[in-house]
RNA sequence: GCGGAAGUGGCGUAAUUGGUAGCCGCACCAGACUUAGGAUCUGGCGCCGCGAGGCGUGGGGGUUCGAGUCCCUUCUUCCGCACCA
């Protein structure tokens, strides 16, 4: 029988999932290994061809490892709570986890077609009370942490408790809100429990603050800074503003060290360190005080309104505080707090105009007017601490709220922004090295020695930087400090679709429900939209109530579920733990994770945010979950286009009445039939008039008698470029009759070229519905079989490159595997091996690809193995091998790739079935691969010019002697001596005559 | 603007990591078998040239006996960040 693979890939699917293959055991002698794949969301619209490209190599990855020994955990799951399903039931009033379960249900589908290897007894589903379970326990553990800084690491907040009641806050060092509280023990005791708990929420992990958010007033929800792109929400594009909130917030900001130091410990791409490391966004500084200058004493104006100034000066973080003695002006943001208070009455209107207009400005305008400058004095001024000279404060848009204190200290002199700045409004501009060059903008520059500077003068920057802390210290007036760029993360979203937060208030006070009643159970509720107060909808739930007080009615965000769901596969059904402490310890971490960079600032980071939290805990035993991460490319679309040709009809003559008659009786789809021109011969139809002309006669005359009837001809007016679906397009040429069937009613006719084909052109963008352009697995399983698809997907290039997706050429891969099925069978396709001992040239065939494999895999050049298998069973045919010793060992290499025909091929060879996967990898000899002779290139003077064959049995210094000796090299030499004479590794490369 | 990645035939790509550029596949061309085939097999296929030969890895320069690979410079494309003090 042919290459039956439809029959095959069904029967073996089967055979796996009956007697679960590939179930991972949690006790094994075999080294673990844990191969994990970012689990998707289970979207309406299923999977596409991309979904599956960072499965398949996974699953070839997961394949291989167990080939070689190891106990490998490869498992699949849903990241089911999300968006898209709240929004569809808000449509529909369809409940979201019925939703849910029919996308899961069709991923699931689409997912077992393909002949993956996970193991679906550890599926976990994020929406599922058993799962949210935990994730509600963990935030019940991070509510009860606290960070100390002296320990580096989170302790509960009973050992803070009782370290205040014994020392008060004296010797606290923790990651906390600015506000918190210095008291003694005895006045920690003598609080109230209400005014303990407020100030122990100052100090928990995950805490309320109240703080600017964005809020999508269309999706009626927070969202965090990684989902708002432009000022707009990342799903469905609606306009975000800012608004003040009360929010659960999780302060990663106390791991911002450790989330940065980590990244030099683990294996992961270049690009997501850096975007990590930038998103973290570490400068190490100064802050400095500067002391505001009290106008009321010299110019006795008591109502002044700045005698409402409470603190005495303005902070700023710089990185530069070398420069200081440039300061020649301060910024604030408009935003700061102090901005009412610093303006003087005479610059109160200008400074009210110019907020107003900061405000009305979005986001977007503030980045495009990146390069005007602006701002408003405030009338107001500060002291330098280290000259005690005046300095006006003004405020400006280019200076961020929410980046370090808000204020600037400005040094024109060298920065460029400051620069621009002072030029505009005419402020003076003081340079303090003496290389800086200053005439046409600012110099950053650190080299050179200090000028105008006092105490710093002739000091290099090493040295000054130094000795400019230590004098600000000394007056209290600054301090070295590290600054993060990171914010805390915001942790609530008024939505319905997510873990209710495991919380009831009480006075107003947030407390944990007893961890006896986890999992809270999302509430069914009427609708799926904010109440008419702005309430989340979790408000509109009836009955559901804490016997002490109200839940909190905010969900956690998408990222809560997914920053720990690794470990719950290790120990799926565990109901007393989140995984037991002995799963944990077996498998530990992911060696390898396989998904999409879009996750690198988001799911990446949080994950090993909660991860190293766990370890705190000692709940788990590594600092980062994710060893060696890759990232698979985007699959672009490539969608088709075909070019319409559009006519009028015109009259053949003037005559009034002819034209009368043809706008009246002329239906124009029952006269012109619908034209459509091959692309490679619109450049003809552009630019040659005789080749135009013939076109259009050739329409013409199919639509000759109506055109007679009504006294017309066809004149061409336009071309107009049409999306095609990509299904009806194979190898960029069109399916005309099944493209007629679907698009076109009446006539048509199709200019073809010369091989009677109509080519579309393509262009390259992003897959979607309305381009025509997505390719669904099914449709390629269906015609070609999983294998077919996993090989042609790894094929298709790099795994880590983005690369639009192009069913042109999977052809070749499905040859190759019709190729590799009649290695084993005879012409009549009867199955057929013979016992023979197999030749030198076939063992050296088998022995390249084994060892081509392994070097493949452990570099992830899944496409390059593609490519070699395609040449061994070349080779092998050529060969005509049927040797059972060679192809026993050839359907173990391949089949990670090709799983289901090397199953059935294994079984077909008379070994057991199911065994295949768990075979030893067949042992690699080099042997095998040495020749008799091999061609020997030796270039003279730097160009190739000699090819020597040469016994493989020789020694180097034979080599060099038999090259020398050589008459072909002895015809360059011509009797001379060589004047030099390269050898590399043993080899001579180069002769210079 | 800053940071990162990448530019190789008509196309996707490969290159022992500094050693004969273009493996493998698609497309195309020719041939074989076929009355027929969206089947199979054989051969060809970077560019210029009839040829010998010359030129070729975005452009320019450099290091080297030797550069797709390393260095400098420049252009282009993609991705990320976006006034970060």
């Amino acid at each position: 029988m042919d290459y039956h693979f439809k029959e095959i890939e069904r029967k073996w699917q089967k055979f796996w999932a009956e007697n679960q293959t590939f179930k991972a055991d949690n006790n094994s002698s075999k080294p673990k290994y844990y191969v994990l794949d970012m689990f998707p969301y289970p979207s309406g619209a299923g999977l596409h061809v991309g979904h599956p490209l960072g499965y398949i190599a996974s699953d070839i990855f997961a394949r291989y490892k167990r080939l070689r020994g190891f106990n490998v955990l490869h498992p699949m799951g849903y990241d089911s709570f999300g968006l898209p399903a709240e929004q569809y039931a808000i449509q529909t009033g369809q409940h979201p986890a019925i939703t849910t379960e029919a996308n899961i249900n069709t991923y699931r589908r689409q997912l077992d077609q393909i002949g993956f290897s996970f193991d679906w007894s550890r599926e976990v589903r994020t929406s599922s009370p058993d799962f949210y379970k935990w994730t509600q326990w963990i935030f019940m553990q991070l509510f009860n942490s606290w960070y100390n800084k002296s320990a580096d690491k989170a302790e509960s907040i009973e050992k803070l408790v009782k370290y205040f009641e014994q020392n008060g806050s004296a010797g606290v060092d923790a990651v906390c809100d600015e506000d918190v509280l210095t008291f003694t023990a005895a006045e920690w005791m003598a609080m109230s429990n209400r005014h303990q708990q407020e100030e122990l929420l100052k100090y928990r992990l995950t805490y309320l603050r109240e703080s600017t958010v964005n809020w999508c007033p269309a999706l009626g929800t927070v969202l965090a800074n990684d989902e708002v792109k432009d000022g707009f929400s990342e799903r469905g594009g609606y306009p975000v503003e800012q608004k003040k909130m009360t929010q659960w917030s999780m302060r990663i900001t106390a791991y911002a060290e450790r989330l940065l130091q980590g990244l030099d410990t683990i294996d992961w791409p270049d690009p997501v360190s850096e975007m990590q490391r930038n998103w973290i966004g570490k400068s190490v500084g100064a802050s400095v005080r500067f002391t505001i200058y009290d106008l009321r004493f010299t110019n006795g104006n008591s109502t002044d309104n700045r005698s409402l100034i409470t603190n005495n000066y303005i902070e700023v973080f710089t990185t530069r505080v070398d420069t200081i003695f440039g300061v020649t002006f301060m910024v604030l943001a408009p935003e700061h707090e102090l901005v009412p208070s610093l303006t003087t009455p005479q610059q109160k209107a200008e400074i009210e105009t110019y907020i107003a207009q900061t405000k009305k400005k979005s986001e977007l305008d503030r980045m495009a007017d990146a390069k005007t400058v602006s701002g408003a004095f405030t009338g107001s001024y500060v002291v330098n601490p280290v000259n005690d000279e005046k300095v006006p404060i003004y405020i400006a848009d280019y200076v961020l709220a929410g980046y370090g204190t808000g204020a600037v200290m400005a040094v024109p002199s060298g920065d460029q922004r400051d620069y621009l700045f002072a030029k505009h409004f005419g402020l003076p501009i003081v340079p303090i090295m003496d290389i800086q060059k200053i005439e046409t903008e600012a110099d950053p520059t650190k080299e050179g020695r200090y000028i105008n500077s006092a105490f710093m003068n002739g000091l290099n920057y090493k040295d000054g930087i130094a000795k400019v802390i230590e004098f600000l210290e000394s007056k209290g007036m600054g301090k070295a400090k590290i600054n993060y760029r990171m914010r805390d993360a915001i942790f609530g979203r008024q939505r319905y679709w997510g873990e209710p937060v495991p919380v009831y208030f009480k006075d107003d006070l947030p407390h944990l429900i007893d961890e006896k009643d986890l999992p809270l159970i999302l509430p069914e509720v009427d609708k799926y939209l904010p109440t008419e107060t702005g309430e989340p909808p979790l408000a509109r739930a009836k009955n559901w109530k804490h016997a002490e007080g109200a839940y909190e009615h905010s969900t956690m965000p998408g990222w809560a579920g997914s920053s720990w769901y690794w470990y719950r596969y290790m120990d799926a059904h565990n109901d007393k733990e989140f995984a037991s402490r002995q799963a944990i310890d077996y498998w530990r971490d992911v060696d390898l994770y396989i998904g999409g960079s879009e996750h690198a600032t988001g799911h990446l980071l949080y994950s090993r945010f909660w991860n190293k939290f766990l370890r705190d805990l000692g709940l788990v035993p590594e600092e980062e979950p994710f060893k060696k991460l890759i990232n698979q490319g985007h699959i672009q679309g490539r969608s088709n286009f075909v070019y319409r040709l559009f006519f009028s009809v015109q009259p053949i003559s003037d005559n009034a009445r002819d034209v009368e008659k043809i706008s009246m009786d002329y239906k124009y789809n029952d006269i012109v039939p619908v034209t459509y021109i091959s692309y490679d011969l619109l450049d003809r139809f552009n630019n040659d008039p005789n080749y135009k002309n013939e076109v259009i006669a050739s329409v013409s005359k199919t639509c000759e008698k109506e055109l007679n009837e009504i006294g017309g001809k066809l004149e061409y007016t336009q071309t107009m470029k049409r999306h095609v679906d990509v299904n009806l397009v194979d190898n960029d040429v069109l399916e005309i009759e099944k493209f007629k069937e679907n698009h076109i009613k009446g006539n048509s006719v199709f200019i073809t070229n010369k091989n009677g084909d109509y080519i579309c052109n393509w262009e390259i963008e992003k897959m979607s519905k309305s381009k025509y352009n997505v390719v669904n697995p099914d449709t390629l399983v269906e015609r070609y079989g999983a294998d077919t698809l996993r090989m042609y997907e790894m094929f298709l290039g790099p795994l880590e490159q983005s690369k639009p997706w192009n069913t042109n050429g999977i052809e070749g891969a499905f040859k190759f595997l019709r190729k590799f099925w009649k290695l084993f069978h005879d012409e009549q396709f009867n199955f057929r091996v013979s016992d023979e001992a197999p030749s030198k040239a076939e063992l050296k065939s088998l022995h390249k690809i084994i060892r081509k494999v392994e070097e493949d895999i452990d570099r992830f050049s899944f496409n390059t193995s593609v490519s070699s298998f395609m040449i061994a069973v070349n080779e092998l045919t050529d060969l005509k091998c049927s040797k059972r010793a060679i192809l026993q060992d050839l359907v173990i290499v391949l089949s990670p790739y090709a799983p289901h025909i090397c199953e059935e091929l294994w079984v077909l060879l008379g070994n057991k079935a199911g065994t295949l996967s768990y075979a030893p990898y067949p042992k690699f000899n080099p042997e095998y691969l040495v020749e008799d002779e091999f061609a020997y290139p030796i270039s003279v003077n730097g160009k190739m010019k000699i090819n020597l064959n040469i016994s493989l049995a020789l020694e180097s210094k034979e080599i060099e002697d038999f090259v020398l000796a050589s008459p072909e090299v002895q015809k360059y030499l011509d009797g001379k001596s060589p004047k030099k004479v390269i050898v590399v590794k043993g080899r001579i490369v180069n002769i210079v005559i």
